[in-house]
DNA sequence: AGTATCGGATACTGTTGAGTATCGCACCCG
DNA sequence: CGGGTGCGATACTCAACAGTATCCGATACT
């Protein structure tokens, strides 16, 4: 027995080798969040290294420099977040203003508890911006869920018998645009952006809401 | 003649010393610039100081520290933000809804220029965020924008009287988040976003657009 | 004019952090 | 069980940059 052998589930063992994908995970996940909270400027691998507890050294040999770090980050990250929005869409029903209203409340719980990933994803975005053309991974993955977003309206609008107000890929914009805008504001100052503020812009703009004066007959 | 003071109207002269505002100005132009282009951490002082025309000698003259220089930046900007938010909502007129379209044109349009403003703006907020309680400078002055934007909202609705389709503050909140939300995007991708959304949008969410149906009576 | 002061230039310091060269242990194969 | 290899640890290099000490010349005061 002593001679079989060790049992990977005893507890953390010093002398035992994480798998290679547990080292990259916990480098990604431990980069994500020093990132987010310093910038991606302000932590060096070592503060990321050891927050995963490993080194520098795992760093390069998984990703090769800073940047490789980043560039996997970006496309860890951005898939979850599509992921996220895609899921947030999902399961809807009713009016479409009540399909929007409750959007908005599943978006604005989702990016207040992952403020951290959000602004990471700000830093990222402006990464973005500034290297001309470079990075287009980011503006890829932006534009994949533009698309995905305004085929998912389309689809809620066809199945709520209702008409959009504008076309849907334009709507498509106004979600990201006005649920990246509030998220920002709640960062600022949260007890100024009231939760439920999204969803209502959102039914507003969706269009196929009445105006609230009582006795008005849909 | 040749004994008097020397006329400070000549062509820039090697020789003369520019007057301290001068400096500070050049410096912070200079700073605004670069800080936006490659971000704060990514521009030097050296950078900046050449930039301006100057030495670093002239920033620690003036403003004692990076991080009293980004401060210093800080207030200039931000009030030449309010100043501009504050035109763009003077001088408008007809129903709210059109009001709205213009004031949406106008921001998108300022927007479009200043773009490295805008993205130094980013960085600032997002320092902001960071710092968990310190630079309240930047704090400040959002909160005074967001309520000099609701009090100009509740005029021009009592002006063309309509009524809000939601408490001021509220509005001016989702204003400003949209606006910069659409700015983000605009920056990303300028040909997905139309000009005139913002516009449509916000006479959308203003409220009292009657929906567009042919044969609806006001 | 003669002198003091102020403000920017110049030259230097110390530190931080990305990247690299090398090592040595744990896993895998025969 | 014994050698080979993959992967992370360790210890270094090198450059960039914030900050400082000092200098020097133009302005301001008498």
């Amino acid at each position: 027995m002593s001679t079989s052998r060790p049992d990977p589930d005893r507890h953390p063992d010093r002398r035992r080798r994480p798998a290679r994908d547990d080292v990259r995970r916990a480098l990604l996940d431990a980069a994500a969040r020093l990132f987010a909270r310093q910038g991606i400027e302000g932590a060096s691998l070592d503060d990321v290294a050891a927050d995963a507890g490993f080194t520098k050294g795992a760093v390069y040999s998984n990703f090769g420099s800073k940047e490789g770090l980043v560039a996997a980050l970006v496309e860890d990250r951005t898939s979850a977040y599509l992921d996220l929005g895609l899921e947030a869409v999902d399961e809807l029903d009713g009016s479409m203003a009540v399909r929007a209203q409750v959007l908005g409340d599943r978006l604005t719980a989702a990016s207040d508890e992952q403020r951290d990933w959000h602004l990471l994803f700000f830093e990222l975005w402006q990464r973005a911006v500034r290297s001309d053309d470079a990075d287009g991974a980011f503006r890829d993955r932006r534009e994949s869920l533009r698309a995905a977003v305004a085929e998912a309206m389309e689809e809620h609008a066809a199945r709520a018998g209702a008409t959009l107000s504008m076309p849907a890929t334009d709507l498509a914009i106004v979600l990201m645009a006005l649920s990246n805008g509030l998220a920002m504001e709640r960062m600022v100052a949260p007890e100024d952006v009231p939760e439920e503020l999204l969803g209502k812009v959102l039914a507003l703009v969706v269009g196929d809401t009445p105006a609230p004066r009582p006795g008005d007959a849909q």
